[in-house]
DNA sequence: GAATCACAGCGAAACGTTTCGCCGCAACCA
DNA sequence: TGGTTGCGGCGAAACGTTTCGCTGTGATTC
């Protein structure tokens, strides 16, 4: 690879001047600018992004932590990002935690060290120090679909209380009393928070709410078919069974092939998701949806906002959920 | 962010002595070895791995190319890729092409500014020039699932004219005689060995290979769409489609549904993923499947291979696909 | 005509590492 | 005791940029 000294010298020209022409950062006669051009292109000069990165304090590399790539929900979440980080010139840098603590902070540690300029996080039940700590180093950073216990920052959610809240209400208008749950990890807000939608839903509708009808998975398929099993060998069995992931829908659904469920008629299925597919596939599944690649878009914005600007006041930015009804 | 010249002063050692600790690239007696971790410790030190990728020529950081992140296929693959890089201890630097000439090429531009230790390409019909240059460049490239016209590398491929063949075979011995072929561009070698493949399923049956039953489409579900429109309105329809590639078939799907058109009893549909999503909804879809994700895998392997020693002979992967019939 | 000014271009330091050769000291041998 | 050896630790260069302050030249002013 040549390097912005091989230029200079093929132009007759110092280092100086062709960082200039090259950075537009100095005014520089027609003649050289000419020279230090036609000099980089015949050498094919490329800028060296990690000398760069040293030297100037910033890397233009954006790092961003999903559960899972291949779940739907975000990897739409990632191009919604990629696609306004690139608009900007900025480079992803995208790591898989599986909800996993060790991950999440070998991840956390690895972006640190790669001197990320900014972080999008979504991350589980976590290491609330080791975020604590990023947020006092004043490093950027956004939350994205999940918000951390005790720090403030920067968050793009949907209102999760609410969609829950919303599907559960459309899941007793169409005629269901006992309406399954299934849950992310307790320990995460935004588990709380659709409890506590599931709940309201139900008091306005005047009903009861049985906490044995709540089943928390990991938002995997096979702890979605766990937790229909458990929820069909209930006394009172529901009729109808919210699964806010989509894989413990997939899990759900696959659980009812298996038993010869028939769905929606004898069990239906209502899930979190914005996933396009649920339109082109049977059985229809009703959804909640969620904006998505807006919240990576979001999210994106957000960061590149606060790398502008650090002492900005803390934004958080609530989306909302729409119901989709099928079937 | 403490540097190593704040450990050493803490530590009251020498810049070297820190780094011979840290890297444990030398000996260095018990007593300092103790004290420089304490200060490490103390200051929370992290090592900046920009400076490193300067001063070592080596970044850690692998840049993976791929049309479309939220295309399941291609999140299965980047999810074997990043599981694999993790292992390793690389970063996953990740941009998303939409098959796109242009962006292909800033992409692979900003990549190489990154001083990437390696690429993983899955590239369109692209900038030939730019890749031969790539390679002559020694820089270490892997393409995955499509092969570059003209210049050598390493592959991570499956057999798709035998997928195809197999697929379309799978189609004819269940009583189809005339088969749609919704492919990509031509351009894409992947496109004309799969071609090749419907033809030699349909010769080996005795079948006349009418050209009109094949569709070019882009990869978007739009395509796929217009693709099935286009096949319904021939003079003698086909009576199955296979959709290679899955935002395609959702297409073909998509319109059949439009169209009041019952899959698969009036028309049968076939696609190529792996997806796992197939298996829990309807309608059926029969798919010939490739292992996506060990695709990933493999080039992860590959790649990593190739940097660990770059005169290795060009290798080519190739992975089986396998017929999932379904309904 | 001497002093001042403007400004294009340059030199060198700095960013935070790794690495290589060197130095000084203790131990050993003759 | 003087020379050699071994070795733990250190200093400094190098990686490829950006940036800031300086230099030298030609124009301008009194």
């Amino acid at each position: 690879m040549p390097t912005i000294r091989q230029v200079a010298e093929r132009a007759k020209v110092s280092i100086s001047t062709v960082s200039a022409v090259l950075n537009q950062s100095a005014y520089v006669s027609p003649e050289l600018t000419l020279r230090v051009e036609q000099a980089a292109r015949e050498l094919r000069y490329t800028a060296n992004a990690v000398a760069r990165g040293l030297q100037s304090q910033r890397t233009r590399l954006i790092g961003m932590l999903v559960p899972d790539i291949a779940e739907p929900v975000y990897s739409l979440m990632v191009q919604g990002v990629e696609r306004s980080l690139r608009q900007a010139g900025y480079s992803l840098l995208l790591g898989s935690t599986h909800n996993r603590q060790r991950e999440q902070s070998r991840y956390l540690g690895m972006l640190r060290s790669k001197q990320v300029d900014g972080m999008l996080l979504l991350l589980g039940f976590g290491p609330e120090d080791e975020i604590a700590e990023a947020v006092e180093s004043q490093l950027p950073l956004v939350f994205v679909a999940r918000e951390p216990k005790s720090v403030a920052g920067d968050v793009v959610m949907v209102d999760n209380a609410e969609g829950a809240r919303k599907g559960v209400a459309a899941l007793i208008a169409r005629g269901h009393r006992r309406i399954g749950l299934v849950v992310g990890p307790r320990d995460l807000a935004v588990s709380r928070s659709r409890i506590d939608g599931w709940r309201a839903a139900l008091a306005q509708a005047g009903l009861g709410a049985d906490e044995s009808l709540i089943c928390e998975g990991d938002y995997t398929d096979g702890s979605g078919r766990a937790a229909l099993q458990k929820l069909l060998a209930l006394r009172e069995p529901p009729t109808a069974v919210f699964a806010t992931g989509f894989l413990m829908m997939t899990g759900c659904l696959a659980e009812c092939r298996a038993l010869g469920l028939a769905v929606p008629s004898q069990l239906e299925l209502m899930t979190w998701s914005d996933s396009p597919l649920l339109d082109v596939f049977d059985p229809p599944i009703s959804s909640v949806e969620q904006p998505s690649a807006e919240m990576g878009e979001r999210a994106a914005e957000l960061i590149l906002r606060r790398i502008a600007n650090k002492d900005l006041p803390p934004q958080t930015i609530v989306l909302p959920t729409h119901v989709r009804l099928r079937g």
